[in-house]
DNA sequence: CGTTACCTTGAATCTCCTCAATACACGTGG
DNA sequence: CCACGTGTATTGAGGAGATTCAAGGTAACG
């Protein structure tokens, strides 16, 4: 990795892989984009950041003049209290979007921190008004990432706010691994998990013990199997029934 | 108001009230917009749309041809469930911009009630297209009001994910009077509030008799009064420190 | 082989929900 | 003017559900 250093170092970093070859472009969900529009984000593109699991991209109420997009690993966002309780908002995978918050606003409303080893896109913020002025479909994009973040916010919120606690744990299960899914990572209806149980405690709003029988009781109807790294989804449409029928945002989404 | 229905019937509209001269310009948390840009947004305007209270503007999982601002008056997002628990989402007041998940999806995340008399700005949907070739800075606007959007949200999910029950009433309560405030709606302290203790509990996750309960004990505390239809803050600093100390966005806001 | 991180389980306690009854304000029609 | 219905606010009681505390257990790692 000590060639990336130099990259970045150089300034300009020519040599980085061409978008147009990026590989996360095969995954259908993905949005088909134009020749000039793969130019410009590839003259966009700025370097590559990669870091270990564990990591902190953004920290709350700081700014930062780097947007990214995830290229792999997993990511999460959340927002930490004074007495150290913290609320997850969401998690980030390959194909999504991260700082834009800070670029638009003074600062970035969450931190965010990697799960498993990730690597990122790095965008400098400034170009983020040349894209705005002209990359009209790009534009439109990047205000549809902010608008399906918003809509994920919301099933949380109806979640947390409403369900009960199977149904919590079903809907954050089945939320995950339709992420998953349409981020590519999915084969035969497996997938590596890097969440902790306290990952989901913190993203539904339960304490870890709680978090933990009620998992336990889910196990029982073998919907799914999750002991290990891996999760392998059994049967979609009875947790989907658990979690209470969500629907999330459907069509080809843009990836930048 | 029988002329308004004429003016829409006309087609084009062009005697409606000119965006140049709308009363809410003149509010403090609204950036300034240059002439051309108050030009576009006036004939972007196809009509004004007057409801009164408890009527429904969007209904979850449809479309529509058309985008609003909110001129004056109170309506909240929500979604509900199938057994009748609904969740709610967020306020909007005079300034905020709705709609713009039916323009960007194929339809929008969640349904959308007046909570007082309401008078909206109708924008064609398919306009927005236009706004994004033509008006840059529109368009981030836009960008940035989806941005606000999610944020406010993430609010929301701390507070329900984390919060003790006095924290939550005390941070709807404190949320709803800042939003009040700036649309320029609060004067010594005071707004009137149109919400009953059901839309707060619905907001914040409890059952109604339990917000009740809470709001019992808070009125206790003096920091604010709230009986009868009018809100008046008596010490913010006290609910802001109740409510686990919220940073909204910052800044001027934009106002289409 | 000790440390660390995560998962699991039981017990006691407290929070929050449901049910149920009452009170109050308002508007309607008689 | 009063009787009545409707929507909202209030309060008490009992039980379901979640939390905290505490004590293992397991796997990975140096």
């Amino acid at each position: 990795m000590t060639s990336l250093r130099k990259k970045r170092a150089d300034g300009a970093a020519p040599t980085l892989t061409p978008c147009a070859q990026c590989p996360l472009r095969k995954v259908p969900a993905f949005r088909k984009f134009s020749p000039q529009e793969l130019e410009f984000i590839a003259s966009f593109k700025s370097g590559e950041l990669r870091l270990e699991a564990g990591s902190t991209i953004f920290v709350e109420e700081t700014n930062s003049p780097h947007l990214y997009t995830v290229l792999s690993g997993w990511a999460f966002k959340y927002k930490s209290l004074e007495d150290g309780r913290r609320q997850v908002l969401n998690f980030a995978v390959a194909g999504d979007f991260i700082g834009l918050q800070a670029s638009i606003f003074d600062s970035i409303r969450h931190s965010i921190e990697t799960l498993t080893d990730v690597v990122l896109c790095v965008f400098p913020r400034e170009k983020l008004w040349t894209l705005f002025e002209n990359y009209t479909g790009l534009a439109f994009d990047v205000t549809w990432l902010a608008a399906r973040e918003e809509s994920i916010l919301g099933d949380y919120l109806v979640s947390i706010g409403q369900r009960s606690a199977t149904e919590r744990v079903a809907f954050i299960l089945l939320h995950l691994f339709v992420r998953a899914r349409q981020s590519g990572l999915v084969r035969d209806n497996k997938v590596a998990f890097p969440f902790t149980q306290e990952h989901l405690a913190d993203a539904i709003g339960f304490s870890l013990v709680h978090t933990n029988k009620t998992l336990k009781r889910l196990r029982k109807t073998g919907y799914f199997r999750w002991s290990g790294p891996i999760f392998e989804m059994v049967d979609e449409a009875k947790m989907a029934e658990l979690a209470g029928a969500l629907s999330p945002v459907e069509g080809k989404r843009p990836f930048l």
